[in-house]
DNA sequence: CCTCTTAAACTTTTT
DNA sequence: GTTTAAGAGG
């Protein structure tokens, strides 16, 4: 045991040794927070603690993996095996499927995904016939998404006075049809959503005293992960599970809470100890990764985040050199840049294409520099984006699974009812529908028994719906005696999707061909895993769908390759590389122009580039470009006001490295820092009437001029902040810093109410200093309160 | 009922 | 530039 603890400094120790009660550990970027929570789990084990009394949340089943791993290092693999670890929704499923039927479900329900929820949600919005330019799928869906992760069910919901008043004034007062009408449908459907994971176990525990009970006296230490990424409900099921003991360790870093979109709430680490009083904190404030150039850069970032907790990161490493910062002209460049560099580096420092990562905001940017590397022979990995089983030729193999594991899964259904094709269309589906609607029943139930919810066919169609049916049967049958890989494979040629995949030829043709066919060895891949370590059984489908569903791109292995990492800043979060490029620090990428126009949205971009920052233990070179391609179109962003943050004299030019100075169509330097616009175009277009700008001022009741007022909007912005790093404000920069503010930015006072072009209606509760610089802080009936900074939000006085 | 063509919308970030 | 929706024609 002794051993155990001389690994760790002493504020380490300190909070592994500490397990008499609940604890909070703030750990900084690279301070060895895993580390903690494995010599924790570890001094548990010896400690007498058996291995499946303990319970390791973590955020991806790849941290779970990791974690594992390291434990079993530590104290054995036999030990390690038994320790229930996984990710907040492996294993909350896990235990809805032994309680299933607590709930009034069955265990063998479905996971819908994403797109699934969604094109659910899309078609209740069609069937109760409401405007679908006013009901966008996918916000409604972040609407419920939201009320679920806050724990309110869609009877709560409709019965929630302050919902019902927020949906009134957003003009989609009948959300809550759509809510209620989706839970039920889900019901119907035997599935859950993600969120209902979380949302299910919470009343579980809530409506059974005894289940509750039992689970909170098995474990009898609980420890958390990544907590600043923890939404509402997750927190309640760990209040729920520890409340009677207190034995709870949750471990995160506020400084690195980036997950806000998705409902993870900062307050629950702010807050932490409101909740558990008697939690004793600890803090971890040495940095071993990365040298002290890059976490002092990365300090002097976050020092302008209001919201944080009080920390002193500081690295004992060699001070190292400065990041790197290359202004270049296009993304052409950018990507050129960015592979000369992966090379030089490579050569001086000798190491592997592995110790590289590139990182960018949108997955959308990743494509160029995929090209750029392919083109020099550099090998790489894409991680995150599109996932493999996203992919429609393996969504629909799945969905037979899934329709064969649970028959009344709805959007199995629709997606393979004619799929392959076999003469099924949508006049007979929506018959299906109809019957199904009214009877109240699962399309599965309305097409096994047509008579008794008036279903009525004609006999062609009838017939065809049966051979149908007794498919679907067959596999049924099978399903208990045979390993997912011989029936699945059984499945892919007697659904015909086969004959489909072969009988096309064309390039997506064979590319769709070997998508399947990995699929199959994956599939094989699975069973053979699976029987290692467990022989007692054959390995049946509903092992691998439980597994697919909550798989991400992420979770699928080979680090052990020798390539460069490619992913989005947000799926960087707790990797560590030797060189980290963190590239496109643009305006309108990063931040996001969809978060920076609140405050708390930019402050959480702020620590998105502060994430990206820390990933680096030796280089971090940062990346911008004046223009480049998206959409198809050619745009022009300013430098990223990130750049400012840094403190400048750990940032180091593109000078001495350059390779050469590129040609550039614009001459000179006109592009560059005479003109701080967002979106600057060259004279001769700037002032062409777009028929289309980009960027919509207010979507509802357009001011007199979009396009002037955009344009003036546009000016006021950059009013002598976003100067770029290479200093040379002309005249007309400066001249822009005195213009007034518009017109809707002038005259607010506490009490007004404004509607904002993506919050809403909200009253304004105060209004703080002038001019420039004057913000508001703002309730809105859906979202809460938020702080703006006036002269960057969109918004009318209403 | 199926499929091919054309138009429009789209991009934050993910368990 | 890419992917999805809608509409026309077979």
């Amino acid at each position: 045991m002794t051993s155990l603890l001389n690994d760790l400094n002493e504020s380490q120790q300190a909070a592994v040794e500490y397990i008499d009660g609940p604890s909070l550990v703030i750990a900084g970027a690279g301070s060895g927070k895993t580390r903690v929570l494995t010599y924790k789990i570890a001094y548990l084990l010896e400690r007498g603690l058996r291995p499946w009394t303990i319970m390791a949340l973590t955020f991806t089943n790849k941290a779970a993996r990791e974690m594992r791993q390291r434990v079993a290092k530590l104290v054995g693999e036999e030990q390690a095996k038994g320790i229930y670890m996984g990710t907040f929704h492996s294993l909350f499923a896990r235990f809805l499927r032994k309680e299933a039927q607590a709930l009034g479900y069955q265990s063998n329900y479905t996971i819908y995904d994403d797109t699934d929820s969604r094109t659910l949600i899309k078609n209740i919005i069609k069937e109760l016939n409401l405007d679908e330019k006013l009901y966008k799928p996918a916000s409604v869906q972040n609407t419920i998404s939201r009320a679920k992760n806050y724990l309110v069910t869609a009877a709560k919901y409709a019965q929630d006075t302050k919902a019902q008043e927020i949906d009134r004034l957003n003009r989609t007062p009948d959300i809550y049809l759509i809510y209620m009408e989706y839970e039920n449908r889900c019901r119907r459907a035997n599935a859950m959503d993600f969120d209902d994971l979380l949302l299910n176990t919470y009343l579980l525990f809530e409506k059974n005293e005894e289940i509750r009970r039992r689970y909170a006296d098995q474990f009898a230490f609980i420890l958390v992960d990544e907590y600043q990424d923890t939404n509402y409900a997750q927190q309640c099921i760990v209040y729920q599970l520890t409340r009677d003991r207190q034995m709870v360790c949750v471990v995160g870093d506020d400084a690195q809470s980036i997950y806000s979109f998705r409902g993870a709430n900062i307050d629950n680490i702010l807050k932490f100890r409101n909740l558990y009083t008697d939690a004793k904190l600890f803090k971890l404030e040495r940095n071993y990764r990365s040298t002290q150039r890059i976490v002092n850069a990365a300090n002097s970032l976050i020092k302008h985040n209001e919201q944080q907790i009080k920390k002193d990161v500081y690295s004992r490493k060699e001070e190292g050199e400065k990041l790197l910062y290359l202004p270049v002209y296009t993304d052409k460049e950018e990507v050129m840049q960015v592979a000369f560099h992966i090379q030089r580096i490579k050569e001086e420092d000798h190491c592997q294409y592995s110790d590289f990562a590139i990182l960018y905001r949108t997955n959308a940017q990743s494509r160029a520099f995929e090209e750029q590397l392919r083109r020099e022979g550099i090998p790489y990995r894409i991680y995150g984006g599109m996932s493999f089983y996203q992919r429609k030729e393996i969504k629909d193999i799945v969905a037979y699974f899934r329709l064969v594991v649970n028959p009344d899964d709805e959007e199995a259904f629709r997606r393979v009812i004619n799929y392959p094709a076999r003469g099924i269309g949508n006049t007979t589906l929506n018959k299906i529908l109809e019957a199904a609607h009214t009877a109240n029943v699962s399309l599965w139930s309305a097409i096994s028994d047509p008579d008794s919810v008036n279903l009525e066919l004609s006999k062609r169609t009838a017939a065809k719906i049966d051979d149908f049916r007794q498919l679907i049967l067959g596999f049924v049958d099978r399903m208990v005696n045979t390993d997912v890989h011989q029936l699945g494979v059984d499945i892919i040629k007697q659904s015909g999707i086969s004959a489909e995949i072969m009988s096309d030829t064309s390039v997506e043709g064979m590319a769709r061909k070997e998508n399947v066919e990995e699929f199959v060895s994956s599939m094989k891949d699975f069973v053979e895993t699976r029987r290692e370590e467990d022989r007692e059984r054959e390995i049946y489908i509903t092992d691998f769908l439980q597994e697919v569903a909550l798989f991400t791109d992420l979770d699928s292995g080979d680090d052990s390759d020798n390539k460069v990492s490619l992913m989005t800043v947000h799926s960087a979060k707790g990797l560590e590389f030797a060189t980290v490029f963190v590239v496109g620090l643009e305006e309108n990428i990063f931040p996001s122009p969809m978060a920076a126009d609140t405050l708390r949205g930019l402050e959480e971009e702020r620590r998105l580039l502060y994430v990206a920052i820390t990933r680096a233990e030796h280089h971090c070179i940062l990346t911008s470009a004046k223009n480049r391609m998206r959409y198809g179109k050619m745009e022009f962003n300013p430098e990223s006001r990130f750049l400012r943050d840094i403190d400048r004299n750990l940032l180091q030019g593109e000078k001495d490295f350059r390779r050469s100075q590129r040609n550039v169509t614009f001459g000179d330097r006109p592009m560059q820092n005479s003109r701080p616009m967002q979106n600057s175009r060259p004279v001769a277009t700037q002032f062409r009437a777009d028929p289309k700008p980009r960027i919509v001022p207010h979507r509802e009741e357009p001011p007199v001029d979009p396009f002037t007022d955009e344009f003036r909007r546009l000016q006021q912005q950059h009013g002598g902040r976003l100067r770029p790093i290479a200093k040379s404000s002309t005249p007309k920069a400066t001249a822009k810093t005195t213009e007034p503010l518009p017109e809707h930015a002038t005259g607010l006072k506490p009490g007004m109410m404004i509607n904002h072009q993506r919050f809403g209606l909200g009253e304004i509760l105060d209004v703080i200093g002038t001019g420039q610089d004057t913000k508001i802080t703002v309730r809105f009936q859906n979202l809460g309160t938020k702080q703006l900074l006036v002269k960057f939000a969109r918004f009318t006085i209403v």
